[in-house]
DNA sequence: ATAAAGAGGTTAAACGTTTAATTGATTTTT
DNA sequence: AAAAATCAATTAAACGTTTAACCTCTTTAT
């Protein structure tokens, strides 16, 4: 490969000379410049980004992590927008985008060494099971520019999806319907789930409807199968819910299977609300109601606070941004009174 | 950072000690190895791999390539999937990915340069609209290892879906149910597509059909709206087929849509079929019958590919890794004969 | 006329590694 | 006992950049 040393020779100045008249500096002149410029472009120049890296530890490139026990992250079509987005964002402002694992060759390591292994200028915490996981915090409280969606932790901006709103809106949504009786399968537990489970309680509060654990059951997020057997058990109650607030939107499946096999439809029989908006959704039958996530704006304003963040523009100690979504009407809600 | 001379002085040998030491070169005694590698750990040191890269011309980093004008290559299931496996892969070898954009910090930059600068190991050509893109070639033809799907240029490993089986399997299974009238809506030009057709004409040929042009739309990939334009058109031919293959499941939507428009149910009025096999098309209403790719092994043969051409154990003029996929049987495509 | 400032360069060190060449000590071979 | 081989370490150069410090020559100010 040509270097800064060919360019250098072939112009007959020093090497010092080409690095400052490729980075533009003041003291070379416009003549020099040009000419610099010029043969570089003729010899075929690309810079080297390790030398570069080496130097001047900065290396253009964003670390983005995906850690759950399924390794199948991106098939999730809800943080697989969210990631296109940040991409999209992050590429046009001159930042590369890597994966993080626990490996490099063949060196294990922990998340956060691979970040310092590989001088990412930051790193993006998109998908991940459990914040409490140690890597998690290692490199949450590192001195790593992080951010993450859906989970302050202190020094790192936050974006979080109002999950307060969201829930809320469904659950108005359902009551303004008619509905009383509104179930809720919740997911993993997380702070994400904390807030939904809180909102739930405080809506169902607010409308003067008691708060029934029994209408309360702990499922899985993006897990149909676990979300079957629950959906099963909830209509089995001597006194079930007639609406039922599922984990998202995928999950929602589990709850149309088990409702075949009971030979119950939707909505007739039951309503059903998912959350997240996936495109799935939309072509689920009936047509799911849900509350959608607002990806596009989630992904780029995650991206905009890590680059804010690495430029100091920021401190990590913002308060959360909160991006706002919108609840998605289809037709899995029977509407039980007339107004 | 703690680096190789930070253990080198705490340990009182020479830096080459060091390095040799860690990776574990036969001239170093496994005294001083021991008392080495245990210091590191105690200081924490992590290798710097910008520095080793520099040295060695090694990254153990994999490009990626996703050039689709919509830039929402990650939100398209059938490639998520495919990446997703290839990124398991390619990490439980050690080797990082990173999505190959036009520019590095300020400097604008072909994907070959991109790939030149950062000093990918080898890229994976994932998603591309159009392998004639002069960019595409230069970085195809270039010296850097890469592998493509679908697509089959010298010097570059290629994994391909069975598309001739694909297309096969569809028109056999039309035909079986009793359509003669099958119609195809084909997808942007391409190699793909290309085999797709001449397998479409091949087995109507087989099965002692006329081909009609009237009956061989170009549409585009994933892409409901083109689609549901060219759908109604079919439909409202004079002699209208019974049965319509689709580009792929995603732009399947656009069709029904059209045929909900028209007051046609599926299959009842229309028959359709999709390709790929995304979740999604489980769920369609009714379920599509499609022809399901083997994403998992795609991604994953696309990893051992490229990693194999690195280490050169093998050449890039290889034949193509056909992988082959299945029928996967829904309910959109109306039986018309008793057998 | 002389000092100060500015313009346009060069030199050399540094970033953190790897590795070829070398050295000195110990062991083996003959 | 000398020569050869082996072992375990060191020295120094190199990878491709950036950048602080320095130098020389003009230009400007006094």
């Amino acid at each position: 490969m040509v270097s800064i040393k060919d360019i250098a020779s072939a112009c007959g100045v020093s090497i010092a000379t080409v690095s400052k008249a490729l980075n533009n500096h003041k003291d070379v002149s416009e003549a020099t410049k040009a000419m610099i410029r010029e043969t570089a472009k003729k010899l075929g120049y690309l810079p080297n980004s390790q030398a570069r890296a080496l130097k001047t530890n900065r290396t253009y490139n964003l670390g983005v992590l995906f850690a759950e026990q399924a390794n199948s992250g991106l098939t999730h079509s809800h943080f697989a927008a969210v990631l296109n987005s940040f991409k999209n964002e992050a590429e046009s402002n001159g930042y590369d985008i890597t994966f993080i694992s626990r490996q490099i060759g063949d060196n294990k390591m922990t998340f956060y060494e691979h970040c310092i292994c590989r001088n990412v200028d930051g790193v993006f915490v998109a998908c991940v099971d459990d914040f409490e996981d140690s890597e998690i915090t290692e490199l949450l409280n590192s001195s790593v520019p992080t951010v993450s969606i859906d989970n302050k932790s202190p020094n790192c901006p936050a974006i979080v999806s109002n999950n307060e709103f969201g829930m809320k809106s469904l659950v108005e949504y359902a009551y303004k319907m008619g509905h009383r009786k509104i179930a809720y399968i919740y997911g993993d537990t997380s702070a994400v789930t904390s807030t939904r489970v809180k909102s739930y309680e405080d809506t169902l509060n607010s409308l003067n409807i008691n708060v029934r654990s029994d209408y309360m059951l702990q499922g899985r997020y993006h897990d149909p199968i676990t979300t079957e057997k629950l959906a099963a058990q909830l209509v089995k109650l001597d006194d079930p819910p007639t609406c039922i607030i599922l984990p998202d939107d995928f999950s929602a499946v589990g709850a149309i299977t088990a409702f075949e096999k009971l030979n119950m439809s939707v909505p007739e029989d039951i309503s059903i609300m998912g959350y997240d908006g996936i495109i799935l959704s939309q072509f689920l039958n009936p047509k799911l109601t849900t509350f959608r996530q607002d990806t596009e704006r989630i992904g780029k304003e995650a991206a905009k606070q890590l680059i804010a963040l690495i430029r100091k523009e920021i401190t990590g100690n913002t308060v959360p941004v909160v991006i706002d979504g919108n609840l998605e009407e289809g037709s899995s809600v029977k509407k039980l009174i007339d107004d």
